[in-house]
RNA sequence: GGUGGGAUGGCCGAGAGGCGAGGCUCAGGACUGCAAAUCCUGCUACACGGGUUCAAAUCCCGUUCCCACCUCCA
């Protein structure tokens, strides 16, 4: 079976196929970077980050480009609140997403493009628009896109034009249509322009999306990606822009659905965001990414304490048995894809389904580990890797391996010998003894295991 | 007003006409000096009311409640 995945365009799942045999881009809308990321943004890059891999996996070479939004009107008020430059706040924030994307073991995109450094870019993608007379100048300097003026405005909403609630919109008098929306704005007194041939002005929300889609992955591309919330008026507009530049865009779309609390949207304005480096201090970030990354990406995903926790429980055991298969097997498991994995991966990415075939290998390999059949084990081991791989955790992935591998072995050293004390004391069962030591190096936050083959410890 | 999504066991979370997804928790058992880890067994749920069907969590009709978008949004 191969890939099939869902087409929010056409509301159905449907076979994937690439423009070009073998090779995928996708265009991946990123941060907005006027404030720190909370996991519902990362989340969006865990969902896609998903998809790439397993792309990758399939064996595509894959272009992907997740942008970044430097300028734009919540950038310039929060660099008025925070009384710093935008540009300033703008590189402080896209930082603060980056270490966010880092920690959680998100691909850095292929390329990462930068709105102000393609204004170029717009601005020949707005005069081509004029010229074809989709879009219009007005005195001031604004430019619109003529809604009416496109054939299939709203398409990827579902919506009409004429049922949409009007935009208290105190411009409207200089616009042909309320709906019309702006590709680039007139320079105000105070804030940042570059010149074009409407006068000084800075760009609108959506046009640099459709700017830079086309200068990285060409007039028609494979997949378009980004929270459900962006369906309108974001994607709409960028779609409006494209097509209405005689490009087809975008041949696919993919929107992930929200963490939730308390069953609402995680929003900056309502105050209830929850942040990474906070969810750091109470698991890991293998943890966490593996959390983020469990629930269907089309579905809303609610957060509470209680099931990161949970999460982490069930991610621990499935790291365990890895663990414990490679120092059985006296090496790291091989990568591999086991059937029933890459049946669910390649059904609309349906991770839960894919959780499911981990654990079934877990147990498997844990029989398999029980029965002292290392063929089976290592089969096993390497198909459950493989899977951590595609979802981004595979324990052994640079990623997550502490740099202090000197103090590790430090540390075992020091452990093999109280444990050699402690076997030594069960021998001569003066359990008493054998007990302190096992509590003392719980204690320290260590696990003891003690195994057919002699006791095992890990941190 | 328009457009979408949703309500599943103690909890998380899939499924979308028929063979109990999976995990977590809990209980019992095997193993163990005791643990831990592991394995086995158990906990038979789909908002409500009708209907269609041999068969409904799934389809149809109606109802309740929740959430989102309608030009700031992942």
């Amino acid at each position: 079976m191969s890939l099939n995945l869902y087409n929010t365009l056409t509301r159905e799942v449907s076979p994937f196929t690439s423009i070009t045999p073998g090779k995928v881009g996708i265009y991946l809308c990123g941060a907005t970077v006027q404030a720190p990321p909370h996991i519902g943004h990362i989340r969006s890059g865990i969902n896609f980050d998903i998809l790439r891999r397993w792309l990758l996996s399939s064996g595509y070479e894959v272009t992907f480009i997740r942008n970044v939004t430097d300028i734009d009107d919540k950038i310039l008020h929060n660099a008025i609140h925070e009384e710093m430059p935008w540009w300033a706040l703008a590189q402080k924030y896209e930082r603060v997403f980056s270490a966010a994307y880092a920690q959680l073991n998100v691909m850095p995109p292929t390329y990462e493009p930068r709105a102000t450094g393609h204004i170029t870019q717009m601005v020949q993608l707005i005069s081509h628009l004029i010229d074809r007379g989709k879009a219009y100048a007005v005195s001031n300097g604004d430019v619109y896109l003529d809604v009416r003026s496109l054939d299939s405005y709203l398409a990827l909403s579902g919506q009409k034009l004429d049922d949409l609630q009007s935009a208290a919109d105190g411009e409207a008098s200089v616009k042909k249509n309320p709906q019309d929306f702006a590709l680039w704005k007139s320079a105000k007194p105070g804030e940042p322009s570059w010149p074009t041939p409407w006068g000084d002005g800075r760009p609108g929300w959506h046009i640099e999306c459709s700017a830079m889609a086309q200068a990285y992955l060409g007039e028609e591309f494979d997949i378009h990606a980004g929270g459900l919330d962006l369906i309108f008026p974001h994607h709409e507009n960028e779609i409006a822009q494209s097509n209405g530049a005689g490009y087809p865009f975008a041949q696919r779309w993919l929107h992930n659905a929200w963490v939730t609390t308390a069953g609402e949207k995680m929003s900056k304005s309502l105050g209830n965001t929850l942040r990474i480096h906070e969810l750091l201090k109470r698991v890991r970030g293998i943890e966490l990414r593996w959390y983020l990354g469990s629930a269907h990406y089309r579905s809303m995903l609610e957060y509470s304490p209680d099931a990161l926790d949970e999460s982490a429980v069930n991610f621990r055991r499935v790291e365990s048995f890895l663990k414990r298969a490679a120092s059985s097997l006296g090496k790291l498991p091989e990568l591999a894809i086991a059937d029933e994995f890459a049946a669910a991966m390649n059904d609309d990415l349906a991770v839960p389904a894919a959780l499911a075939v981990i654990s079934e290998l877990v147990r498997d390999g844990n029989n398999a580990s029980t029965a002292k059949d290392s063929a089976t084990l290592a089969i096993k081991a390497a198909q459950v890797r493989g899977a951590l791989s595609v979802l981004g955790c595979d324990p052994w992935d640079s990623t997550w391996i502490n740099s202090d591998a000197g103090l590790d072995e430090v540390i075992s050293g020091l452990v093999t010998t109280l444990l050699a004390e402690r076997e030594e004391a069960r021998a001569r069962k003066a359990f008493a003894s054998a007990d302190r030591i096992r509590d003392r190096i719980t204690e320290l936050g260590l696990t003891l295991e003690d195994t057919p083959d002699g006791p095992r410890w890990s941190r």
